[in-house]
DNA sequence: GCCTTATTGAAAAACATTTTCAATAAGGGA
DNA sequence: TCCCTTATTGAAAATGTTTTTCAATAAGGC
C-alpha cells in the first residue's frame, strides 16, 4: 500500500512475492543489511527465494531510488530502505549499525566553491557520517566506569 | 625520499620493492586504481609482484593513512594516494574518473545540527564528490553540437 | 480464466579476496 | 661488510561474492 508498489508498477515492473519479500525486510530494519542477511529474513516471508533474485532486486529498487547502499568501513554493500528520497544521506553507528536518514543540506557552498577552484562541475554526491549512537555510547561509558573501577 | 618512507619505517615497517612500486604507481595517478590494475603497473618495476602482495600492501598504506579507498557507483575498490591526509575528499570524474584530492571543510555545523538532534556522537565521515572534470565537459559539448547538426 | 512475457531459482561460471606456508630479503647489530 | 632474525613475499588453495545462463513459473492486462 505504502507507494513502492504504485513506484514500482509505474516503471512497467510487476509486484511479486520476492520484491514484496525483500522490501518488507528493509524497510523494517534500522541498520543497513547485506544481500545475504537479506535472504535469510526474508525467507521467512519466501521460503524459497534465491540469492541471485535478492542481488537483482536490490539492483532494481537502488534504480528506483527506493534502497541506497550504504559504504561501510570494511568492504561495501549494505543497503537501507530510503523514506526521503534522493537527496538525503545516512548517520551509521558504527558499533551496532543502527542507521538514521537525514536531508542533505549544507554542501551548497562548499560544492560551488570547489567548482570554482577545480572546474569540475559536480552532479552528486556521497555523504556517510559515522559514529556512535545514544544506546551505544551509554554501553561504552559503562565499559569506561568499570575499567576505573579496577 | 618523500616521507611516506619515514612514516612506513615509523611505523616498524620494512621499505620493500613491491611496497615501492605499489606506492608509486599510486602516487603517478590521477585517478583511482583497483588492486589489479595496481598490480599491471606496478609489475612494470617489479616484475613478479603478487597479487596477494597488492592487497596486503593496500591494507597497510590505507591504515597509515598514505592511500584512500574511493567509493564508485559500480562496486567499491579504487584506491588513490591522498596527500592531505585524513582531513580530505575526493572529487571523481564519471567520466574518465579524473580525482582531485580537497580538504575537509564546512560540515562542522550540519555535524553539529544532527548530533543534537538524533544524539549520535560523530566519530568520522566519508564524502566524495561525483561529476565532470573539464576535459570531459568539453568533450560533452562536442557530442551535443554534433546532434545539433543533424 | 488465458496468454504473453517479465520474473524467478538452480547450477555453473566468473570474479574478488583471504588464508596458508615455505622461501626470500630487509635492515639492525656484530 | 656480513650475519642473523624475522617481517615480508608469492604460489596455491580456500573462501566468499556477484553474474550469467536457461528452462520453469507466475504477474497482470485482456
Ligand atoms: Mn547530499
Ligand atoms: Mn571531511
Ligand atoms: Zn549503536
Ligand atoms: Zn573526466
Amino acid at each position: 500500500m505504502t507507494d513502492w508498489k504504485q513506484l514500482l508498477s509505474n516503471a512497467g515492473c510487476r509486484i511479486t512475492t520476492p520484491r514484496r519479500a525483500v522490501m518488507q525486510v528493509l524497510m523494517s530494519s534500522d541498520a543497513p543489511l547485506s544481500p545475504q542477511e537479506i535472504r535469510e529474513r526474508a525467507q521467512a516471508m519466501h521460503h524459497e527465494l534465491g540469492l541471485v533474485t535478492v542481488y537483482r532486486t536490490l539492483k532494481l529498487l537502488t534504480e528506483l531510488n527506493l534502497v541506497r547502499r550504504i559504504h561501510t568501513e570494511e568492504g561495501c554493500c549494505g543497503y537501507v530502505a530510503v523514506a526521503l528520497g534522493e537527496a538525503c544521506h545516512h548517520l551509521v553507528c558504527t558499533s551496532c549499525r543502527r542507521t538514521v536518514e537525514f536531508p542533505c543540506t549544507g554542501l551548497d557552498d562548499t560544492v560551488a566553491e570547489l567548482e570554482r577552484l577545480t572546474g569540475f562541475s559536480v552532479q552528486n554526491h556521497w555523504l556517510e557520517l559515522l559514529g556512535l549512537c545514544p544506546a551505544c555510547q551509554a554501553k561504552q561509558k559503562v565499559v569506561i566506569q568499570r575499567k576505573e573501577e579496577c
